[in-house]
DNA sequence: GTTAGCATGTAAGGAGTTACATGATTTT
DNA sequence: AAAATCATGTAACTCCTTACATGCTAAC
């Protein structure tokens, strides 16, 4: 009965968890809270929405009171708001992705600061993994190809070297205030976990 | 018979421009070429490579001797030369987005100036429309939504910025070396062309 | 002689868009 | 009363990935 999945089902549990609200609505704010990054089509909310509610993760306050069609009210239901509790804390390397990055960073207000440590470390070794790939390749680059690709190249890698600054502050404010709970030592040295390295 | 399309087959076309060469390099070729932005599975390039050379853009060398299988090198056709000419000088709105314009700026070496222009142009005019909008939904949202979320939606709208002022030097430069051929001005005043503009 | 990397391919399915179809409500 | 925008929904289709299956060739 066609699984929900991913960042779409995410960010629906997230935005609900702060106040029941109709499709059309979470559609915009999907575009908005996500930054930039992602917006979805009525084509892909729709049935997500109702594929969530035969999950019982949501449920749809149909408010016809007649005959009449026409603004249908998704609530987070118990499963539901446990779903986005997960979903928020999975701090693997799933969550260092592009997308998923940036969905949980969306709702990281309501994560605890050991999860977010580990997302910001997480995405940062991920991030400097593809700076070696990007940089051996450029250093190769620059007798082959011609000067556009290799200004593309560059574009590039600088904007994933500004992610890496960005993190670090990001990862410094998180440390600043409040030291951080016992185990700290255990977080300052967790990640570059083995990831699958298939290519 | 499946219609090929889109960025895969430009980048094939692009690449088999050069030399000759079989699907696995191709695909390793691709992936660096257009820098980190796109990579494909040989799951879309091998059928990929079949529906263009039945629709004779490439040609299939096969180089089994006898019994052998393995090692088939494409090579472009004159039909393929044709296309690649039509999709390089593609100048208007859809090769202004994301990654049609990566593959197109892969591929500037083998464009006039004029179409360089114009696809630079087209390109700041789409990102600045996009920083008008991420202002907007920024400035509502400094009240409305935590630190995290705004940090992103900074980061982001710095990111666009930037593009922008990395543009502004590939246009300067492009314009510098020889003052661009008759038909300067119609270029100068050339884009914001009216996009569509559903939503 | 076996591991690693080169090389090609297919089937099933995931994830999303476009285009269409419909109707309610608000603004001008 | 027309136009805009709010609101919901579906069907067809596109594009791509994953997982699998196969075999060659070089290096250790």
């Amino acid at each position: 009965m066609a699984r929900s999945s991913g960042v779409l089902e995410f960010a629906v549990l997230g935005l609900l968890h702060d106040s029941p609200m109709h499709g059309y609505e979470l559609r915009k704010r999907i575009g908005s809270a996500l930054g930039t990054f992602r917006a979805y089509s009525y084509g892909s909310l729709y049935p997500a929405l109702k594929t969530m509610t035969s999950e019982g993760l949501i449920a749809a306050d149909d408010a016809s009171g007649a005959g009449r069609r026409s603004k249908i009210v998704y609530r987070l239901t118990a499963d539901g708001k446990e779903r986005f509790q997960e979903l928020v804390s999975e701090s693997g390397p799933a969550s260092w992705e592009d997308e998923a990055f940036g969905v949980h960073l969306a709702f990281f207000a309501r994560t605890n600061k050991d999860v977010r440590l580990r997302i910001l470390e997480g995405r940062r070794s991920r991030l400097e993994e593809r700076l070696d790939t990007l940089r051996t390749s450029l250093r190769q680059a620059s007798e082959r190809v011609d000067s556009y690709t290799l200004a593309l190249q560059e574009h590039g890698l600088e904007s994933v070297e500004r992610e890496v600054r960005w993190l670090n502050e990001l990862i410094a404010t998180e440390r600043e205030d409040s030291p951080s709970s016992r185990g700290s030592k255990a977080v300052l040295d967790a990640p570059t976990q083995q990831r699958n390295n298939k290519e």
